[in-house]
DNA sequence: AAACCGTGGCT
DNA sequence: TAGCCAAGGTT
């Protein structure tokens, strides 16, 4: 058997861009993830995944995207949505003006250009929510375009490579950009189903996902470690600190006929962080003092850790309605929130029975009255409806974890 | 141009 | 009840 020869612990070769590529792209063709929007030959697909994976982990978009296409399978489909369908979709995905953008840009493309998507990147990139980035992944995936993707795992990989600490400034991030251009392999001469540059820029972010980590990075396995500078973790910068609260949040269900439903408030339009999202009603911090929560959860958002307490109460059910709606409700599954909201009793605060059903517990009964609803509409939803609505991901994660709503059944993947 | 926008998993 | 950060874009 041949001796193998032992990664090079020479110092580094000079950047040759056929040498970096060939190398990068046998790996490539070898550990190459299968992933669900991969060899999709479907513009709006990649689109969409691309939308999906700004800031989103693979694995977390993997659960959502085949649903997601199902759902809205073509531009047009998902043009034609009300944004609280949308939005239901996106429940729990996170950075939610993505999918406002996203349904906003489909009924652009849908009503000024015919349904058809730009096919490069500098067209793209005119659309709502798509940047140099997504322009540039789209243009090279979808189209062939020779354009190089810049994000994080590109950019790190190459201040590795080139043995550069992290810099914000200008002349680094150009640098960054004409390197990763660089590195782009040259288009086949005549046109084939190859897909060079699509492929090279997968693969840049596959290096960097899998092999070129933030903390330590497997540089053993790398194909390209005999051209780095590094060979480990680069110098960063300061990241911004931590915040850390305590918020409260009710859950209050109640038995109409034989149904269950959960009182839900919706966020302010104009909220910064949010907007038009239903949630489990926000209990003023003041009210639960002293009192012990069903539930704790830690939830970050962005640089905050907020420790979020659980409260929950049951009040008297009300006797099934007369003209009861509720069954075609819960059996249409499609229909929309805006649907749901306006056929379901709005919360008047003066209709709330205030009856235990448990007699003595009169002290857990009060929470609701400490909700103020003056500035929060609520609305009562049947819970079998919950994994149709828009609602936050902190809100799903309690009622599933407090078993109010079941998770829904991931969507196999069509062969 | 720095700050903001969500969430989950890993260490 | 700590910190990091991911296939970024917008303001």
């Amino acid at each position: 058997m041949k001796k193998r020869s032992s990664p090079s612990l020479d110092a580094p070769q000079p950047l040759d861009p056929a040498v970096f590529h060939a190398a990068l792209l046998k790996w490539y063709k070898r550990h190459a993830r299968d992933l669900p929007w991969r060899g999709v030959d479907d513009p709006y697909a990649t689109w969409l995944s691309e939308i999906m994976l700004q800031q989103t982990r693979v694995a977390t978009v993997i659960e959502r995207y085949q649903e997601f296409l199902l759902r809205f399978p073509t531009i047009r489909a998902l043009a034609e949505a009300n944004e609280d369908d949308v939005l239901a979709l996106w429940s729990g995905l996170g950075y939610y003006r993505r999918a406002r953008m996203l349904h906003r840009a489909a009924q652009f493309v849908t009503r000024e250009l015919k349904g058809k998507l730009p096919r490069t990147a500098e067209e793209l990139r005119t659309l709502p929510g798509v940047g140099d980035y997504t322009s540039a992944a789209i243009a090279s995936i979808a189209y062939g375009e020779s354009v190089a993707v810049v994000d994080g795992n590109v950019e790190r990989v190459l201040l590795r490579v080139l043995g550069r600490p992290e810099d914000k400034g200008a002349a680094t991030r150009a640098l960054i950009q004409e390197t990763a251009q660089s590195l782009i392999p040259p288009q086949p001469v005549r046109r084939t189903r190859a897909n060079p540059c699509g492929d090279h820029n997968q693969a840049m972010m596959e290096l960097g996902a899998t092999i070129c980590t933030p903390r330590s990075p497997l540089c053993l396995q790398c194909p390209v470690l005999e051209l780095c500078q590094t060979r480990g973790e680069h110098i960063t910068g300061e990241r911004t600190q931590m915040q850390s609260r305590t918020v409260a949040h009710l859950l209050v269900r109640r038995r109409r006929g034989t149904r269950e439903e959960v009182l839900l408030s919706r966020r302010p339009e104009d909220a910064s962080l949010m907007p038009n999202m239903l949630e489990l009603p926000p209990l003023p911090i003041d009210a639960v003092e002293g009192l012990e929560p069903v539930l704790r959860v830690r939830h970050s958002i962005t640089n905050t850790n907020y420790y979020v307490m659980i409260f929950a109460e049951r009040i008297a059910g009300l006797p099934p309605q007369t003209e009861d709606l509720s069954d075609e409700i819960a059996l249409v599954t499609d229909e929309t929130v805006t649907h749901a909201v306006s056929d379901l009793s709005k919360l008047d605060p003066e209709d709330i029975p205030f009856v235990a059903e448990t007699p003595g517990e009169d002290d857990e009964l009060s929470l609701l009255s400490a909700i103020p609803t003056a500035q929060t509409d609520m609305f009562w939803f049947p819970a079998t409806r919950l994994p149709a609505l828009a609602i936050t991901g902190l809100t799903r994660k309690v009622l599933q974890r407090l078993g109010v709503m079941q998770i829904p059944k991931p969507v196999r993947r069509v062969p």
